[in-house]
DNA sequence: CGATTCTTTGAAAACAGTCAATCTGTGTGG
DNA sequence: CCACACAGATTGACTGTTTTCAAAGAATCG
């Protein structure tokens, strides 16, 4: 499992072996279930996690039970809370898994240490930071000034890779409508 | 001009007075007027931008015509755009004055010297672009969970210092729906 | 196979958007 | 200082989209 999280390091920035033994003993592999959670309501998040293999989806639950979805992450990506990581309150997401996944977790200490260590980790951190904000920035706009039918072609283009993997309604529960909606806003779709 | 920014930033980090001199010297300070464009799409955004006194937004323009705001940005606060930033692709979004507005730019060349002379200015930054990802995370949530009404409501309780210095249909844009619509809202809020 | 989860369908109701007209307040130029 | 222009807010009537609720079909998994 770490010889993933490895691979994903090394393609990104330059190691040394030391830095890969710093790396190695403050990570802790973990698997998940099918809809076993990672992060509950309620708890405080203190971790950084990198997915292996598998995929998760990070969500709220409003109070009539709906699950509002924020993200997937699948192999390769990064999830937790960072609200709750950063503040040390209790969180108001949870995390759970969509199929089986192992992945690594790091607690919050020892990857500031890690960051302290390798400072081309930190800019890494940094760089994904940013990156998520830029990402997030386009998803706002996407729900404010597109369609029904818009929001879903865009996130067919922009997310084709993890699509088949992921149920319909939860699609529509991240792109802000109902299943329902979805079902017939295809049907319209496939006329075209 | 930059006194404001430098109580800015003084209240956040430590810096020597070497430091400010070195900070001052990239500093290019700007006016607005009312409706003056910052960024215009199509021009590629190399600044940093720290909004001394005033108020700007930022704002996608679809095929229609429409604006769609994607932040505002009033005194003691960063704008700019990221993504051209970043890429150094040309800018889809545009940025103006919606009240007479001074500023300081600093052109990113000069800002990554900064960031690289003045660590603790650099941990500011991450740390602001962190905080930014994770308000844009909230909204994302608003966006697909609340009703119109508790967007709007949710937008009141965020931003009470700066909603009375915002025409209506520019919130009702930030916040994804039609003037004519946040007018009706207002009426049955009132009501209850 | 049986149970559960997911998708689809239908009909009605709630909601939001469009377009055009009117109203209100502000500020500028004559 | 007034009148007029302009931007912004409101209203009404209408249309179109989305939700809701309930029920029935697929598909998947143990």
């Amino acid at each position: 499992m770490f010889d993933i999280f490895l691979k994903y390091l090394t393609d990104k920035i330059e190691i040394s072996s030391q830095e890969i033994q710093l790396i190695e003993s403050v990570c802790k592999p973990k698997k998940l279930r099918k809809k076993q959670f990672l992060l509950q309501e309620g708890d405080v998040w203190h971790y950084n996690a990198f997915i292996c293999r598998g995929l998760v989806k990070t969500f709220s639950i409003a109070e009539n039970g709906t699950e509002h979805i924020i993200s997937f992450a699948p192999e390769n990506y990064w999830t937790g809370d960072r609200e709750s990581l950063h503040s040390g309150n209790p969180s108001r997401l949870n995390i759970d898994a969509i199929e089986p996944t192992e992945l690594i977790l790091i607690e919050k200490s020892d990857f500031e240490k890690l960051c302290a260590e390798i400072p081309r980790l930190n800019q890494l951190v940094n760089q994904i930071i940013q990156k998520s904000f830029i990402v997030s920035q386009g998803r706002i706009l996407a729900n404010i000034s597109f369609t029904a039918e818009e929001k879903y072609q865009n996130f067919l283009e922009k997310y084709p890779h993890i699509v088949n993997r992921i149920p319909q309604h939860m699609i529509a529960s991240y792109i802000g409508i109902t299943p329902e909606t979805l079902t017939r806003l295809r049907k319209n779709m496939v006329k075209k």
